[in-house]
DNA sequence: GGAATTACATACCTATGAGTATGGTTCTTC
DNA sequence: GAAGAACCATACTCATAGGTATGTAATTCC
């Protein structure tokens, strides 16, 4: 029988399929409920490329959470350099982050909400180290915005609070929107960014302090 | 040789031992994760007693969300009822909500992440009619929250937006709580009340607009 | 152009876990 | 106090799924 493999050019392309199919079926049904024929059915293939490029369930796992920091840090990392106001600086990286989110979704929705996360602890020290490297992306991650937030309070421009506080529901407004959002057909680009642009801004506002600015009265 | 059941006095409280030592299983390795058998052991029984109670795991876990739901309109429900002004009905509404929230972290962690939902609705019209139903609850309780941002929205204390796109982001911001956060044992009821308050307050500057206040100089 | 390696498919092994069948013990009811 | 029901443990069945072992076509390398 002549069998043709579409050939993903190298392996790391063949492991990005892998990671993607996983992605998706693990945003579905969970991590647990997915079985490795499952996402080998959804490649078009069988269980035997799948082992070809991965040992186990777990790894592919961990390869989606790696995925998914890489491409936030490359996206919202840049920003974070610039030489911005806090003000000014903070919403566009909050928009970068959740125009990621929503358009890398599957990747991104099982990174953000760590599925099952607590399945890999029970298991003691075999995933120890994985874990911890995953953690610290994590950190380092949200690190960038705490930073911003915390140079906001600092000059007035945010309110006062620990930063650590503040973060979270700054990222539960946004990263919620991987509960929520389910993509509809006759959603156009436009109106995925007004979705992105309303919960930017009322992120922004749960930080922002007071202006008293006066009335800009009534249209 | 001599058996004694702690017998649960009713069938309910023996019904709602098995939802909390299964939510409380659910919410750390999920649905599909989670076995019988470990949440017969939680509860120093064996699967026998499980099976005498529920016809099948998933009944389980519909239970845990029609738990949720009913806990949290006995809650909120009356709340929203009062005669308040939005401003004032909100936060007060929220306070409990999260309140809640952390206080029966398992069940409601299942019930507002919807868990593994999607495995049921890919099992077709088996569940149909019970899905339909926790949907409906949920609708609900999230249209108790929409109403009165709504109410603030046309009354202008609140910004202008629709109540559908406002309300996700306010969710957010405290629902988020279920991802992050953590019990410590250093962790005081008080603390507890200041995290509750802080996220409530970043919620409502999320929609509330800019009142103009004199700068209260600084502290 | 033959050998080794890559890139899979297929067949198989094994543990787990949902659900069932059955049996025994306590409680209720008459 | 006997009969039934309620309550639960134990033993079993069977399908699923992670992982392995093996076979085989394509590719690469010498």
């Amino acid at each position: 029988m002549v069998m043709q493999y579409p050939a993903p050019a190298n392996e790391n392309d063949a492991k990005d399929d892998i990671v993607r199919a996983a992605a998706e079926l693990f945003m579905n049904y969970g991590y647990s409920a997915t079985s490795i024929d499952a996402i080998a059915e959804k490649l078009g293939a069988t269980k035997g490329r799948i082992y070809h490029y991965y040992r186990s369930k777990s790894q592919i796992f961990f390869d989606i959470q790696r995925a998914a920091m890489t491409r936030l840090f490359e996206e919202v990392d840049p920003i974070a350099r610039a030489r911005l106001q806090p003000a000014e600086k903070l919403p566009l990286m909050a928009k970068a982050h959740l125009s990621l989110l929503i358009r890398d979704m599957p990747i991104q929705k099982v990174a953000v909400q760590g599925l099952e996360k607590y399945l890999f602890e029970a298991e003691g020290f075999r995933h120890a180290k994985t874990l911890a490297e995953i953690n610290q992306l994590r950190d380092d991650y949200e690190q960038l915005f705490a930073e911003v937030i915390d140079a906001g309070t600092r000059e007035g421009v945010f309110v006062k609070g620990s930063p650590r506080i503040l973060t979270k529901p700054f990222f539960g407004a946004m990263n919620w929107a991987t509960v929520w959002y389910r993509p509809r057909r006759t959603q156009s680009e436009d109106d995925i960014e007004m979705i992105c642009s309303s919960l930017v801004d009322f992120a922004m506002r749960g930080l922002l302090v007071d202006k008293g600015g006066l009335h800009e009265a009534g249209g």
